[in-house]
Parts: structure tokens; C-alpha cells; sequence
RNA sequence: GGCGACGUGGCCAAGUGGUAAGGCAGAGGCCUGCAAAGCCUUUACCCCCGGUUCGAAUCCGGGCGUCGCCUCCA
């Protein structure tokens, strides 16, 4: 398996510290207000890659922190006149709640910042004894990046590169313009803790790298996060780890692309975002999954609702695919012989999960993976169509279940898509009235009403057929005929 | 100014040396009482100019354009 790392700029074999398992981790948010998609989309490219490692078989161990001290919770609070721990609190719990609607798996470990602190005030006190970082007056305390001689291999930078550029920070406690805070001292009324050196809480860099190195040791194998977290959370902390305690923080770097909104990333500074709530808000999680997947995670994505729109219909024609695969299959004799074409399908569902794979197996190419799997929709509709009531159930179900699982590495829940349906009660009513029924079992309403229009049809009573066709469509359900026999499917 | 990424059909997007996957949208046909679902057919000067090669979307050089990071940022 390859993965693009992003320390050589290159894709590398993959190769766990230990065999057989992954130890990764993602920055979290800071929970100062609802994320939007272009953070989702990173948690979700992740999600992703997490869910194909457990595909191969790794045992994965996945962490990803809580921000929930930083001056944009402090601002956020002041402004509503609550603590910053309400605010943090409140985020955190809607953060949870809008990635597992999104469908990404919660994390093994989900370490908070402010439950962390001794761990970072013992990394802080062994790089101030290692002479790697300082402290000033003010009660600060800076890590000094000149200590540190590998600075900059990370994101390939050099710090003379660095500040021949822009323009830099001015504060004349540091030594260095690129020196950062590992901890910063309190003001007056902010959240803070009781320290070595005063009063204060920990620098966003300190957290990550001090919350990796008590729950999973480091290195770990992975780490990733967005690629503008490249410079300088990322070289800081792995900075930070080299010096403290003299190995790499993680063998490998991964970075997803930004998303972007008419060319520009999306961002809270520039205003121009979509919350993930709202958007998950007005469309099914699996289109939104689906769209983002269809771009490789580390190129930049452009999102816009009109892409959306089509990706609705895309979502759709899994979902009615693996129905179609059931349905036949349960409406299907008994398999005797396979013939040919029977066996021609079974061979295609073989070969779709071997693009699968080695689609994946190049650097998580989602959208390589993706097209192996409307190759074996393609396949499977083909076969439906030709073998007509002559299906056999063994290959369908097995091309079903293939789907579902595929797709479910991907995250795309397409078990959903059984023949199981649930019908709205609406549809006794409308039987009572347009079949004479007479019980309140809404299947058996169901079958009456398929019967009834089917009869009605048989007698050329087309306004009684679409009478009920049209009964039917007004509860949100669609009347499908099919070569064995009509059926009723939800409509979007 | 420094570092990096990208430029493939109407839209989106795979593809890193052997004459271009897939999705969406469009057109025509089939199936259907009409639909729905589905099937078949159909749409590419791979940004431009040079070079390497028997052969390049793919490698090299130059140009143009877009984006990201260099400051909190997924």
C-alpha cells in the first residue's frame, strides 16, 4: 500500500512501527462554533482512511483532540457573556453530533486540552531543561526553533527563507521571531492554570504533540490533518517531539486539500463557508460523502450546492441498484446451473473489488475506488436487464452485498437500501379508499394496491391506474414495474 | 519575495511513458398504455511552446493561468 507522505513528497510503501496495526491521530477542531464543510471534508478524507486500513486488516488505533482552550473560545465567550468553558462545552457536543450524522466513526481516543494539562506542563519542563526552550518575563514560555537544528523539514522551509519574506511578529521577549509559545500566561479573567511558571494555559502546538505522546507513544504511524496545518502546527510539533524526547513524532504526514468556494478556500476569516449542520441540514450525508469522495483527498475540491444537486442522483442510482439486485433475488427461483452469463456476472463482481483495491491501495484513491464500484453497478444492470426473470439469486446477492461493503468503506451506507422499506401509515387510508382494504397492516395495504393497479392496468383502466400510481406518489413513494412485478420505492 | 500544488470533454474528476476510468448534465434509440427504473449509442486539439523517446496527458525546459502556505485556520 502507498501513501503519500508529506515530509519527502512522495508516495512511500506503507509500513506500520508495528506489524499489523496503525496508531493515528487528527487534529481536532477548536470548539468555538459550528465547523464547516472544508473541516469536515478533512475529518472525513481521514475517516475514510481509516475505515480502508481496517479493511485491510490493520488494527487501528484512531485519536483526535478537542481544542477547548484557545483565544477564539475566550473572544467567543466574552461576547455572549458566558464562560469559555460553556462555549467549549456546547461546541464539543454539537462537533460529536454533526460527525456522527455525517457518518464518521467516533474516535478511540478523544483527549480534551483542558483535561491534558499536567501532560504538557512535563513536556514544557523537559524542553526548558534541554535548553529547547526559554522563559520570559511576562510568564510566556517560547520554544526556541534555533535550538532545534532539523526546523523546517517538515513543510521544507528554512528559517533565514522564512524571514527575508513577510513581515513577522513583533514581541521582544522572544529570541527569535519564530519562536512560539508552548505556554502562555494568564490575563486577567481567562481560563489558566497553576504552573511552574506562573498562571497560564498551554500554546495550541504544545497540545496536539503531548496528547500523541501519552495515548499513543510516539512515533505514531500516521498523522494528519489540512494542508494548511502544514506550516506551522505541524513543524512545530514535531519540533516539539524531536526535542523533548528525541524521536520523530510520526512516521507519516498526511495533508488533505482545502476545499474551496468559487476558487477561494473556505474559511471562517473570509466568510464565505457553509456550516456542516446546515448543509447536512438540507441533504443526505451520504451524497454530501459521496461528492468529497470523488476528489481525491489531497487535491483542492471546489463545493458548491449545484454539484450537490447532482450528486443526489448519484447516491441514488447505488441505492436503487443494490434494491434491484435484492429484489430480483428474492423474486428469483431457485439456482440450479449458472449459466454463462450468470457466471460472467459473478466474475465482475470479483474484478470490481479488485479495482477497488488497487485503486486504494495507491494513495486512498476514493475516486479510483468509486469508479470500480459504478463499474460493477454498470455490470449489475446490465445482467438484470439481460437475464431478465432468469436471474439467480446466488450472484445477486453476492453483487448486493459487495456494493454494501465497498461502499461501506467508503463510509456510504448503503444497507439502508434493503427491500425493508418502511411504508408511511398513509398508505392504509389511500388502500381502504382505491382497494376496498379492510385491516391496518401497512404491507399488506401495500400489496393490495400494487394488485389492484396491476388489475386496473390488465382492463386498459389507465385513470384508475394512475389514480392509484398518483396516491402512491403523494406519499413520497414510487411505483417501479418491473419484468417480475411492480414495487414501491421511497423517492427522494 | 520564499516554499508548494494544480491546469484532462458542458460541469466535476481518475489516470505518471503505449493512442483517455467514472459521476452529473445533453442528444438519439429501446423498454413502458404513459411514466419510473434500466439498457444501447453518442460528445476530448489532455493550457501554450519547445525538448527527450520508436512512442508523452504522463518525463525535462520555458511561458501563461489558478490556488495554498509563509499570521489563527481542517
Amino acid at each position: 500500500m502507498q501513501i503519500y507522505n508529506t515530509q519527502y513528497h512522495k508516495k512511500q510503501e506503507f509500513v506500520p512501527v508495528k506489524e499489523g496495526k496503525v496508531r493515528m491521530y487528527v487534529c481536532g477542531p477548536t470548539v468555538y462554533d459550528q465547523i464547516h464543510i472544508g473541516n469536515a471534508r478533512t475529518f472525513l478524507s481521514f475517516d475514510m482512511i481509516r475505515r480502508y486500513l481496517m479493511f485491510k486488516g490493520f488494527e487501528v488505533t484512531f485519536a483526535q483532540n478537542l481544542t477547548d482552550v484557545d483565544d477564539k473560545i475566550i473572544d467567543r465567550a466574552n461576547e455572549q457573556g458566558r464562560t469559555a468553558a460553556e462555549v467549549a462545552e456546547e461546541y464539543s457536543q454539537a462537533f460529536i453530533e454533526q460527525m456522527r450524522r455525517f457518518g464518521i466513526l467516533d474516535p478511540d481516543i478523544r483527549p480534551r486540552a483542558t483535561r491534558e494539562i499536567e501532560a504538557m506542563m512535563e513536556m514544557i519542563e523537559l524542553l526548558i531543561e534541554q535548553g529547547n526552550a526559554y522563559t520570559v518575563p511576562s510568564g510566556d514560555v517560547y520554544f526556541s526553533v534555533r535550538s532545534d537544528s532539523s526546523y523546517g523539514v517538515l513543510s521544507g522551509r528554512e528559517l533565514d527563507q522564512l524571514r527575508a519574506g513577510e513581515r513577522v511578529e513583533v514581541n521582544d521577549e522572544k529570541r527569535d521571531p519564530f519562536d512560539f509559545a508552548l505556554w502562555k500566561a494568564a490575563k486577567p479573567g481567562e481560563p489558566s492554570w497553576p504552573s511552574p511558571w506562573g498562571d497560564g494555559r498551554p500554546g495550541w502546538h504544545t497540545e496536539c504533540c503531548a496528547m500523541i505522546h501519552r495515548y499513543l507513544g510516539t512515533p505514531i504511524d500516521i498523522h494528519g490533518g489540512g494542508s494548511d496545518l502544514v506550516f506551522p502546527h505541524h513543524e512545530n510539533e514535531t519540533a516539539q517531539a524531536m526535542c523533548a524526547w528525541h524521536t520523530p513524532l510520526a512516521n507519516v504526514w498526511m495533508h488533505t486539500g482545502m476545499l474551496r468556494v468559487e476558487g477561494d478556500k473556505m474559511s471562517k476569516s473570509l466568510g464565505n463557508f457553509y456550516t456542516l449542520k446546515e448543509v447536512l441540514d438540507a441533504y443526505p450525508a451520504d451524497a454530501v460523502r459521496l461528492l468529497m469522495l470523488q476528489t481525491h483527498y489531497r487535491a483542492p475540491l471546489d463545493f458548491s450546492f449545484e454539484r450537490l444537486d447532482g450528486t443526489v442522483g448519484t447516491l441514488e442510482r447505488l441505492m436503487t441498484c443494490v434494491k434491484n439486485l435484492r429484489w430480483a433475488a428474492s423474486s428469483a427461483a431457485q439456482d440450479g446451473i449458472l449459466t454463462e452469463l450468470d457466471r460472467a456476472f459473478g466474475a465482475a463482481v470479483d474484478a470490481a473489488r479488485e479495482e477497488f483495491v488497487s485503486a486504494m491501495d495507491d494513495d486512498f484513491n476514493s475516486a479510483g475506488g468509486l469508479a470500480a464500484v459504478f463499474g460493477l453497478v454498470s455490470a449489475a444492470n446490465r445482467y438484470l436487464a439481460d437475464a431478465g426473470e432468469t436471474v439467480a439469486m446466488a450472484p445477486c446477492l453476492r453483487a448486493a452485498d459487495m456494493l454494501c461493503e465497498l461502499c461501506g468503506v467508503l463510509g456510504v451506507n448503503l444497507t439502508k437500501a434493503s427491500s425493508a422499506d418502511e411504508l408511511p401509515a398513509g398508505i392504509i387510508d389511500l388502500a381502504r379508499e382505491q382497494a376496498g382494504y379492510t385491516g391496518d397492516s401497512t404491507s399488506e395495504a401495500a400489496e393490495m394496491l400494487l394488485a389492484a393497479r396491476q388489475a386496473a392496468r390488465a382492463e386498459k383502466n389507465w385513470g384508475v391506474a394512475d389514480a392509484i400510481r398518483d396516491g402512491i406518489a403523494a406519499l413520497g413513494l414510487a411505483v417501479e414495474d418491473t419484468a417480475s412485478g411492480a414495487r414501491l420505492r421511497a423517492k427522494e
